[in-house]
RNA sequence: CGCGGAGUGGAGCAGUCUGGUAGCUCGUCGGGCUCAUAACCCGAAGGUCGUUGGUUCAAAUCCGGCCUCCGCAACCA
């Protein structure tokens, strides 16, 4: 019976459209699932989606529309962005709204309570609503509250708790028995300095402040929280609690779950301690990605940088970008960068030189010398042991990084071939044989021999490339379904002497770069005209809206550091009478020296907030750009503190 | 002193666990070749491995101090 392999990718979060840096994980996980199912393993590939919480029935709203409408379209747009941009073979797509999960969800939640793992407790606390804040009764100063020290009124709000500190020797005894659990291993430091050690806490699993949840069946009001909903989908897609278990008990525990670096945690810790409550294996092993960063920075929607993944596609298409993604992105956990320099130059370097090259050259010289039809008459050359021994070892290094989810160094290890094969057309010189009527069977074989390395080649990059694969199988004219074989990248003359080839377009087009930079720029362009036009049609505002905003004059008095913030400045801003307390993230541009005496465009109506458990009562108005630059907005004059902006 | 990571030729990285002549890709320069997508192949220049002290016959590698950068946490009103 064929091994079982069991392989997840987080499930996305359906409030917001994929970028570049939310795809890597999926394309990280097609072929490593490629590569076990071409290994003869039994494999189950599991993605999907989030479509429960606050957040998105908060967007929904703000949309006009249902929030179930809202991640249909949502879970349309992802799936196919999987399917036709990214060529991934996934078996489950689930969706936390699909009835199997739900039903799933309320079982276990039941099963937890049953078995006395969750209680009903309360935030029992104090409640400052100016600053959103819980306190404990000692925390108050004078009996108010601690910030802001305005009164406080009593809260008790309803929520179940998970027993999660009862979890914490057993969690921290599995981590260091398994040292495979947690990967790479500075996650792993991570977890243990920062949560095992310091102490778990239990972990609120019910909600009663929104609905758009799976409902707690034995409660009214309640609706499960994302730790229970969520993270179980890795084991209601198999059908756990169904009728029918048996998908289950064949695949869990999962192998390999992928995850960002920001979910670590709750993959290593809550959602372990779920399943040891429920008295289930826990997984294999948990290893947390890097993210794709854009010249040093997050890719964020607020900031501007985000980079979809169909427009990538579009113009490079689907291997080069999950060539590129892969290749880029190192094992330890690290973060990899993003520039369209980088992307065009591994596509130009290893895609267009390399390996569309080496495929091209061949073709065409088996097209010129022999008419498309390598002859059976065939005579082998004194490099040829050098580049099959290399071949062999090639295709077992790759594999062994394979095997460990080294998926970069898999890729480096496979050009190595790519690159010897070139320099051995180089050693060969077929077109000095070519003059030579005597030396038609070598100049054959050392075809034979390139067609064969071609063939090896395809293979070793079928999980990563599974449409070069076929460009190559078609040229070559040979059965796709032998480049699936992964044992044949291990065996050198797998295919027929009389080869036929088939001339065909070229796979990797290369990039002329100085174009593609002008094209960018137009598109820039447009892109700069296109909002303004927006601007002026739909984002109009009336007077009144706009009267809702109070802006006027401050004068800011003192200024200093939030302590323990990198970011945080606090100041005091004298605003006619009233002087507010207003914290604002610009630290990084302004000094508390320079500040003091200023005289800046304030938000007098905002409702506070805390920020690092400082109460702000307002905004600095600022402006930035894209590269993180920022300025005041000041007065032009020597208006008063107090006067209004209008 | 919250936790973690990084600092290696112009750029991006490997090597550090298991000390022993510093490696890869891109770029630059020179040469070769012409089957091929101005691609391919060969060669060269370029690094006192952040800094400082220690251990050692020997340190990029082990140990201590310091500096810089990044991420997490917190937070960006």
């Amino acid at each position: 019976m064929k091994e079982k392999f069991y392989i997840t990718t987080a499930i996305y979060y359906a409030n917001a459209k994929l970028h570049i840096g939310h795809v890597y994980e999926i394309v990280m996980a097609d072929a490593i699932a490629r590569y076990k199912k071409m290994r003869g393993f039994d494999v189950k590939f599991l993605t999907g989606m989030d479509e429960h919480g606050q957040k998105i029935e908060k967007t929904a709203l703000s949309l006009g529309i249902s929030p179930q409408a809202h991640v249909d379209e949502m879970a349309e747009h992802t799936s196919s962005l999987f399917k036709n941009a990214l060529n991934i073979d996934y078996d489950i797509f689930i969706r936390t709204t699909d009835e199997m999960h739900k039903t799933a969800v309320q079982k276990i939640f039941k099963a937890l309570y049953d078995k006395g793992e969750l209680y009903k407790s309360s935030y029992k606390g104090l409640y400052c609503m100016p600053c959103e804040s819980f306190y404990k009764e000692k925390q108050l100063k004078n009996g108010n509250c601690p910030e802001c020290n305005r009164g406080v009124e009593p809260i008790d709000e309803e929520a179940y708790f998970f027993k999660m500190s009862a979890y914490q020797d057993r969690l921290m005894k599995h981590i260091e028995d398994n040292p495979e659990f947690i990967q790479p291993e500075s996650r792993k430091k991570e977890m243990i300095n920062n949560f095992l050690k310091p102490g778990l806490e239990d972990v609120c699993v019910s909600r009663t402040s929104f609905k758009w949840g799976v409902p707690v069946e034995f409660d009214q009001g309640h609706v499960v929280y994302v730790w229970v909903d969520a993270l179980s989908n890795y084991i209601t897609a198999l059908g756990y609690t169904s009728d029918n278990e048996a998908d289950y008990k064949k695949y869990w525990p999962a192998d390999i779950q992928l995850v960002g670096k920001d979910i670590v945690r709750f993959h290593t810790i809550i959602w372990p301690a779920i399943l040891m409550a429920l008295d289930e294996p826990l997984p294999k092993q948990v290893y947390g990605h890097g993210f794709l960063i854009i010249d040093g920075l997050k890719m964020s929607k607020s900031r501007g940088n985000v980079i979809d993944p169909n427009v990538l596609v579009e113009k490079y298409g689907t291997d080069a970008i999950r060539y590129f993604l892969l290749r880029e992105m190192p094992y330890n956990g690290q973060d990899a960068n993003f520039t369209n320099e980088a992307l065009i130059g591994r596509i130009n370097a290893d895609l267009a030189n390399d390996l569309g090259n080496l495929l091209s050259r061949t073709v065409g010289m088996i097209d010129k010398y022999f008419g498309g039809k390598l002859p059976e008459n065939q005579a082998s050359n004194e490099f040829d042991a050098q580049i099959i021994k290399l071949a062999e070892e090639v295709a077992r290094k790759v594999e062994e990084k394979m095997d460990a989810y080294h998926i970069s160094d898999a890729l480096v290890e496979a050009w190595v071939l790519i690159r010897r094969s070139n320099k051995y057309i180089d050693e060969t010189m077929p077109w000095v044989l070519a003059k030579d009527t005597e030396k038609q069977a070598e100049l054959a074989g050392v075809m034979y021999t390139l067609a064969e390395v071609l063939r090896i080649i395809a293979t070793l990059i079928a999980p990563f490339m599974p449409n070069t694969k076929n460009a190559i199988a078609e040229q070559l004219m040979i059965d796709a379904k032998i480049l699936e074989e992964w044992e044949n990248s291990k065996k050198f003359g797998v295919l027929a002497k009389e080869i036929e080839i088939k001339k065909g377009a070229i796979v990797f087009p290369r990039i002329e770069i100085e174009k593609e930079v002008k094209v960018d720029e137009k598109e820039a362009k447009k892109d700069q005209k296109k909002p303004k036009q927006e601007e002026k049609t739909e984002d109009l505002i009336t007077i009144d809206d706009f009267a809702k905003v109070k802006l006027k004059v401050g004068e800011v008095l003192e200024c200093e550091k939030v302590e323990g913030s990198d970011k945080l400045l606090k100041s005091q801003i004298k605003v006619g009478e009233r002087v507010h307390q207003i914290v604002s993230g610009i630290a990084n541009f302004y000094s508390p020296e320079e500040m003091v005496g200023k005289k800046v465009v304030v938000v007098t109506n905002l409702k506070p907030a805390k920020l690092r458990g400082v109460i702000s009562e307002g905004m600095i108005l600022a402006a930035s750009d894209a590269d993180g630059n920022l300025n005041l907005v000041t007065i032009d004059g020597s208006l008063e503190n107090g006067a209004e902006v209008r």
